[in-house]
RNA sequence: GCUCACGUAGCUCAGCGGAUAGAGCACUUGCCUCCGGAGCAAGGGGUCGCAGGUUCAAGUCCUGCCGUGAGCGCCA
């Protein structure tokens, strides 16, 4: 372009022309930056359109598409524990997210329940007897039922054996088999909507997609493998081999599709799911929210795709992926006693201590109502905690920071949303009657948190791209900051009506931006805490 | 061994190739005749793991190394 940077600075100026009705100022600093400083004029017009508008000024989709959303997917007959949190609480808000932006979403809840570990617990289940083990699983027992499977399958040569022929039933269709089956997935549909239920998410039974769905289709899969020439027997097994994964030894690293003993693995039940979607869904986009271990498989799993032709560069395919949740002492979260932390235990326990802290601090509050918020700061502040970070590190589980109600909290953006409320009680005005008043940013922080609401749209947006829930986090506690200064520094009921009633307009949408910023997380905002 | 991710204040974490790297906790200091002090205002505290490279400009991109974690054929 030639010349200084200021020069280039000035004469893109110089080129843009009068903009005097958006821009109260301009000048040029430093090395060449140039700074536009907005007119108040104009942050109040943005900010009377961004209340009268039900989406808070957040712009849809382009082109909506159908996406499908893989997450949670717990396994038939296994307690739900830590590990399944984060893909749960990531999903649901990437799936409210997506859904906000105007796609259609498809949630897709792929429930272990086909793997090898069948064949041994309906093996372990007849060996106990159907009523019993009914029972057992019915009071909730699912862990101590499948370590007993476990530690059988692992001692006896034969157990091991009728569980593997008990598999290959199974997936043939085997009706007996089929109905045994069926007992473990009703008694842990039961159990899983409970957790979710408690979790506030929005998958239901409607949602579940598990593996078994796909199993008509599993023999198709190797067909069009087989008919696509991509198809290889390997030590007695189906596989094929995509194009740049190696093993230990730098070998080729094959996908096993059908195992050597004739059965199918988790790789054919993800193809055929692949193929579902794709074919009967009509998706454009396949989202996996899983751990980051399972990156090669995925991997793996979409280049057999394309490679087969199942799906083209028009249709994404996107891991979602997430770090571990650690204890403490860094390591991976467990119990005292050594075990996974169960998931219900973990939820219960965040309820009680946000029913603790809400008890201490406002003991006016009547007990159904204290239960009531409970449940809402408790759940919150967990879900929080698990998306306010970069979902793709890990993150440490701590009691005492995620219930804090100072910092990048759940509690800290509730109580925010909670004062606002507050002050439309004590003044009894209604909170739609403001939203029609002519905002007057006079004060620093007045025009701070107004340019701050008028980000909402962009920060959907960056939270959205990429599949980040934390930069919407990010966003929300600065607001929460934003609006606090003001409260502080800016009474709203004392002041002159003209002031009263633009100060009204910025807490009423501050507090429609954080409610509808919390349910994009999942999480609730209560009006009294 | 190969591959991937991560390494930013004492701790927990943000940080879109751009200006003097930011929060919270903890520590220090102010602020309650005032809408919820579960708060606000301010201060101290950093060779952005190390070394090269690309660029007018690197915490950010590339390469190598170090450290941590994970994955690497018939579990899912």
């Amino acid at each position: 372009m030639g010349g200084s940077p200021r020069d280039v600075a000035q004469r893109v100026l110089d080129a843009a022309g009068d903009l005097s009705d958006i821009l109260a100022s301009t000048e040029i600093a430093g090395p060449g930056f140039i700074n536009l400083v907005f007119a108040d004029a104009f942050i109040e017009a943005q900010l009377s359109a961004t209340a009268a508008d039900e989406r808070l000024g957040v712009r849809a989709a382009e082109r909506p598409g159908r996406v499908a959303i893989d997450y949670s997917a717990p396994n038939v007959a296994k307690e739900m524990h830590v590990g399944h949190l984060r893909s749960t609480v990531i999903g649901d808000s990437v799936a409210r997210l997506v859904q906000f932006a105007g796609h259609t979403v498809i949630r897709a809840n792929h429930l272990g329940a086909w793997g090898t570990q069948f064949g041994m617990l309906i093996e372990h289940l007849l060996d106990v007897g159907e009523d019993k083990a009914a029972d057992e699983l019915g009071v909730g027992d699912l862990d101590g039922f499948y370590k007993e499977a476990r530690r059988k399958f692992d001692a006896s040569e034969d157990f091991k054996t009728r569980s593997r022929e008990r598999v290959v039933a199974l997936q043939g269709g085997d009706a007996e088999t089929l109905r045994l089956w069926r007992i473990f997935v009703s008694l842990s549909t039961v159990y899983f909507n409970e957790i979710y239920g408690r979790l506030g998410v929005l998958l239901t039974d409607d949602d579940l997609m598990g593996e078994s769905a796909y199993n008509d289709m599993l023999d198709d899969v190797i067909h069009r493998l087989g008919a696509a020439g991509l198809l290889q027997v390997d030590d007695g097994a189906d596989v094929v081999f995509p194009a740049g994964f190696a093993n230990r030894d730098n070998e080729p690293l094959p996908m096993i599709v059908r195992k050597g003993d004739g059965g199918y693995g988790y790789a054919a039940t993800d193809l055929a799911t692949v193929i579902d979607r794709v074919e009967r869904s009509h998706v454009t986009a396949m989202l996996y929210v899983v751990g980051a271990p399972q990156a090669q498989h995925l991997q793996m799993v979409e280049a057999v795709s394309r490679m087969a032709g199942w799906i083209d560069d028009g249709v994404k395919f996107d891991h979602v992926a997430f770090g571990s949740v650690l204890g403490s002492d860094r390591k991976m979260l467990k119990s005292r006693s050594g075990e996974s932390v169960k998931l219900i235990a973990l939820l219960d326990e965040a309820v009680e201590r946000a029913a603790t802290a809400i008890a201490e601090k406002n003991p006016e509050m009547p007990a159904d109502e204290r239960a009531r918020v409970a449940v809402m700061v408790g759940i919150g502040a967990v879900k929080y905690a698990d998306l306010s970070g970069d979902r793709i590190k890990d993150y440490i589980f701590d009691w005492e920071r995620m219930l804090s109600f100072d910092g990048n909290t759940a509690p800290y953006l509730q109580y925010a949303h909670a004062r606002i409320c507050s002050i439309f009680r004590r003044a009894g005005v209604d909170r739609a009657s403001v939203r029609a008043a002519r905002p007057a940013l006079g004060d620093p922080r007045e025009r701070a948190l107004a340019l701050r609401l008028l980000r909402f749209d962009a920060a959907v947006w960056d939270a959205l791209d990429g599949y980040q829930p934390h930069k919407l986090c990010t966003y929300l506690y600065d607001l929460a900051s934003d609006f606090t200064s003001f409260y502080e520094h800016c009474p709203v009921l004392k002041a002159d009506d003209a002031v009263r009633a633009s100060r009204l307009l910025l807490c009423d949408t501050t507090a429609r931006v954080m409610s509808c910023g919390l349910d994009l997380l999942g999480i609730q905002a209560p009006e009294q805490m």
